[in-house]
DNA sequence: AGCACCATGTAATCTGTTACATGATTGG
DNA sequence: CCAATCATGTAACAGATTACATGGTGCT
């Protein structure tokens, strides 16, 4: 799903601005599992706006810049709806504190647990931000959405937390006796 | 962390083609945090040979292409462990699945029941694929990875099943009222 | 003073995917 | 006989990020 229409699918939730749509892949519900910034949010909704699918009114604010607050049109909401009937395919993590922690055995212990500890940072800081999110009152798909990613992260800082001593014990490796990995 | 380094991590835990490494990413623990196609691995292997982080044996086989067994030199050795050494960062998680669901209530009942149990299968084909890994006697980055993988994977899946005749129950909506997102 | 926040936008660049090109072997 | 697996590689393209460009307000 591209950038275009997760924000005709923002939008459907209310009118907003670049950079309200923004704060919404930073701070709002779509944090789980979407991002994308300014380069890719302003062009994309440029385009929108060319193909009629949302409407722009500029609101004057003084001492600020003009303000262009977009709002999704009939036929933008009709794209969105035909954009959700694809049946989703994508789900895709890339996470570069997994891929260290994974070859933590070449780190040196001191190194090791810096990186650990950023990591559980990473997901209780998360889980903050995500518990600062009011669900009560949004749609079904938001609760359900929120309610996923309170277990999820739950779950990985659980993990997290009860492995660390397990996980820092050993001392640094070098690389495995290089043999195919392939072959069986 | 790009793929580049991604695929020396690979060969440090043994010689392997390009074809091999795309299956680790496919199939192997990679699957948890990593992606990446052909159409990248192979351009980052030739790339890695050129600067003699790896070397690379030829290998005949009858009625086959010849293998090229990548292997990593201890200038790649070195250039891996540095890599690791920067703090990580970037942890993203991109899902049409998700988004798909957020918009849910956009969807007829029975469009959003099928777009729910794709995301319940994809969770137990991954959760199946990542038991048929061996663990066991492996580092302990692969330990920790592979036990966190299984948590949060079960995690995610025993949401999915408690909650899937609450979020089904409701019938399409229309959009919510266009207000302000921002304003409160 | 200096930083964070509000607010928009463009251009250069990067990184990676998809499709194309090729072709033998093995298992159902 | 057909599909999947083994095996490598390139070129066109898509998608997005970063850095640049600009500038006032409000808090500490």
């Amino acid at each position: 799903m591209d950038v275009k229409t997760v924000c005709l699918g923002v939008l459907s939730m209310g009118d907003a601005t670049g950079y309200e749509i923004r704060k919404q892949f930073e701070e709002g519900p779509f944090q789980y599992f979407f991002d994308a910034s300014y380069g890719s949010i302003y062009p994309a909704l440029g385009r929108l706006l060319e193909d009629g699918l949302v409407s722009c009114t500029n609101q004057a604010q003084p001492g600020r810049p003009t303000k262009k607050v977009y709002h999704l049109t009939a036929a933008g909401e009709a794209v969105l709806r035909a954009a959700l009937k694809a049946p989703p395919s994508e789900h895709k993590l890339r996470s570069d504190f997994l891929a260290t922690l994974f070859f933590g055995n070449l780190l040196d212990p001191a190194l090791r647990a810096e990186a650990y500890d950023a990591y559980c940072k990473f997901y209780s800081d998360a889980l903050k931000k995500v518990r600062e999110l009011e669900a009560e009152g949004q749609p079904s798909g938001y609760r359900l959405v929120h309610g996923f990613g309170l277990a999820v992260y739950s779950a990985a800082l659980d993990y997290l937390d009860s492995h660390r001593a397990e996980f820092l014990a050993e001392g640094a490796d070098e690389c495995a006796p290089r043999q195919a990995i392939g072959g069986e």
